[in-house]
RNA sequence: GGUCCGGUAGCUCAGCUGGAUAGAGCAACAGCCUUCUAAGCUGUGGGUCUCGGGUUCGAAUCCCGACCGGAUCACCA
């Protein structure tokens, strides 16, 4: 049982002693004692106020003296200020729940629910190579996967590749015409990148030759309709739905040189997936799902062939299907994806990780599934999250403003390198390869936090111009805690035990109550999708100890009982952050 | 125009299921390394929580209305 909870019982029975009057567990309010005051847990009088007809702090008082009376040796100490109950909560129950959290090896983990929840992030396209948004979705998904498993979920983590259409051919072509056979061996370029040159080719020739047309008399519309490349693309994109065996092997070649890329990116950037789904795959069992709804009256097909959703009764429009020469749309791919997953897997959430500005879409999604009969449409989850924005605005592919995942992830492992010359290298009995090591954690960990720290659902700012922050409110922040314990408990004897009771020193109280409230952050993570919740007490977590770690000795306490308990303090601090950078998918140096 | 989301310090962000004097970091300034890792600690300055109403013991937080910014409303994905 909780401290609240423990407490809310004693309330509730000091109320019913006091004013005879029974209060809901709702009108308790417990909140922290703000510093300014003594106390470590500050219950909310106002609420009984009306019930008792006394003034606040009257009632504050009295409550107070009941609990100090009756309380089991809880209560310490009180004091009441106006309506705010402030409690002193006795020493040796703030030590066993240290020895508690430190006997519990996974402690934050909520007990199992039974039951499957399926997160789907990522979901590249594969003709071009990943960018800022996609590292923010990486790590969104991974995150909320990580958080819902601790959250009691078995968790099945999931990607769509988005790995056919139009825009693929696009890319296709391009190396057809412009290649010259050229491979990720022969340049030595990773293969996402070669592809997604070939995908800016496309667009500067099939620029050249809408111009080329304008000038020749053409309107834009019917140049961009007639431009040749476009042409070839389109009758590709026919083929490759006809099984023709060339381009279908071109395809598979250079969707294989991607994938190598992505896999390079994904391993790198520390996320990964249990099962994966191409679009190649399951547009098919769209079509044959909308088929279906036809049939069962769900869908209508109009004149000209397209296939419609009438959704004017849920308020919304009407959506296309099928067009009218029979090809998918999105939403017939992701309808047939979902008909597959769930055939593979007895989902009881399904969460798709995808920007806000596709929520309409996923509305719609949500409805359609639902005619079709799959019980899991109306629940369908999506996480919405906000876009990363440059100073002058959205990232454009077409204006070469896109920040690239892999540039910015060696950029981010060379700062960390740079910074850590001076200080890393002083570390005894160091090797390169640790260097390189701790580098590698820190700088990803760096750029981690700083997408993670922000609400998923507000757009957020990245500025090129200044790197990201190794100091302050920052992953390395939390990193070097982590590694300041580990160093301290490296020096310190090998067995240690906790004797008779101590009195603790407000810093070290102050870090056993944080340590305290990292199960119901994770359950409030999970609740919210929030790994930002997950930052922002981790940063908490670290404070508290840097300001215990400045004040108070450990190493160097002569009391060895007051050392004992401070190293106890240290390992679950060093537990509870690795444990919380784990659920945001980021690693810990033993040293840095 | 309809719908949805956001607006908090110079900048980037917390706080939003109503609680005490609105918090961090960065940037600026001033201190702290013969003592467990200074990627740290301490302090100073910096606010009309966009604006106006309402609800109540109490509003950055909830409700209504403006204003500003973003997204979306495709035979695109």
């Amino acid at each position: 049982m909780t401290l609240e909870q423990q407490l809310s019982v004693l309330v509730k029975s000091a109320v019913k002693a006091l004013y005879t009057i029974e209060v809901e567990d709702s009108q308790i309010q417990w909140q922290k004692t703000r510093p300014e005051f003594e106390g470590n847990i500050t219950l909310v009088v106002f609420p009984f106020v009306k019930l008792a007809r006394k003034a606040p702090a009257q009632i504050a008082t009295e409550i107070g003296e009941w609990l100090t009376a009756n309380g089991e040796g809880l209560v310490a100490k009180f004091n009441a200020v106006q309506g705010f109950l402030n409690l002193v909560i006795d020493d040796a129950f703030w030590i066993r729940q240290l020895q508690a959290i430190d006997t519990d090896a996974n402690y934050g983990q909520q007990p199992d629910r039974h039951q499957l929840m399926m997160v789907e992030y990522s979901s590249p396209n594969t003709n071009k190579p990943l960018h800022l948004g996609h590292v923010r979705n990486n790590l969104l998904g991974y995150s909320i996967a990580r958080i819902q498993e601790a959250n009691g979920w078995k968790v099945v983590k999931t990607n769509i590749v988005n790995d056919r259409g139009i825009h693929i051919c696009k890319s296709m072509l391009a190396w057809l015409k412009y290649g010259n056979g050229e491979t990720p061996e022969s340049s030595g370029k990773k293969g996402d990148h070669l592809i997604g040159d070939y995908y800016v080719r496309f667009d500067k020739e099939y620029k050249t030759q809408i111009a080329e047309l304008m000038a020749a008399g053409k309107d834009e519309e019917t140049a961009k309709r007639e431009a040749p490349l476009m042409l070839e693309a389109q009758e590709m994109l026919r083929k490759w739905e006809a099984n023709d065996p060339e381009v279908r092997a071109l395809w598979a070649k250079m969707n294989s040189w991607v994938y190598a890329g992505f896999d390079e990116t994904y391993q790198r950037m520390g996320v990964s997936f249990d099962k994966i789904y191409y679009e190649s795959n399951t547009y098919l069992e769209g079509k044959s799902e909308v088929e279906k709804g036809l049939a069962s009256g769900a869908f209508y097909r109009r004149e000209d062939g397209s296939v419609w959703a009438d959704l004017t009764k849920d308020g919304l429009d009407e959506k296309l299907l099928l067009r009218s020469d029979g090809t998918s749309v999105y939403m017939t791919q992701d309808i047939g994806t979902a008909k597959l997953r769930f055939q593979d897997y007895p989902i009881d959430k399904m969460v798709y990780v995808v920007g806000n500005e596709q929520e309409y879409h996923f509305k719609v999604l949500s409805i359609l599934l639902d005619r079709l009969g799959f019980p899991f449409g109306k629940e369908l989850v999506h996480f919405s999250y906000g876009m990363v924005e440059l100073p002058n605005g959205k990232m454009k592919s077409r204006e070469g403003t896109v920040v690239d995942a892999d540039d910015l992830m060696d950029k981010m492992v060379e700062d960390a390198k740079e910074i850590s010359k001076d200080k890393v290298n002083t570390l005894q009995g160091i090797t390169e390869e640790e260097a390189n090591e701790i580098a590698r954690k820190v700088g990803l960990g760096a750029l981690k936090y700083f997408i993670l720290k922000v609400d998923p659902r507000k757009n957020m700012l990245f500025n090129p111009a200044e790197s990201i922050d190794f100091n302050g409110n920052t992953g390395p922040f939390i990193q070097y805690t982590y590694a300041r314990i580990q160093s301290v408990l490296r020096k310190a004897e090998s067995q240690w035990t906790l004797g008779s009771l101590v009195s603790l020193d407000p810093k070290e109280l102050a870090l056993i109550q944080r340590l305290c409230e990292y199960p119901a952050i994770v359950r409030n993570a999970g609740e919210n999708f929030s790994p930002a919740v997950i930052c922002n007490y981790a940063y908490d977590l670290a404070c508290d100890f840097n300001s215990f770690y400045h004040d108070l000795s450990i190493l160097n306490e002569p009391d060895s009982n007051k050392r004992a308990l401070r190293l106890l303090l240290a390992k679950n601090v060093a537990k509870v952050i690795q444990s919380a950078l784990g659920l945001l998918g980021i690693e810990v140096p033993e040293r840095m």
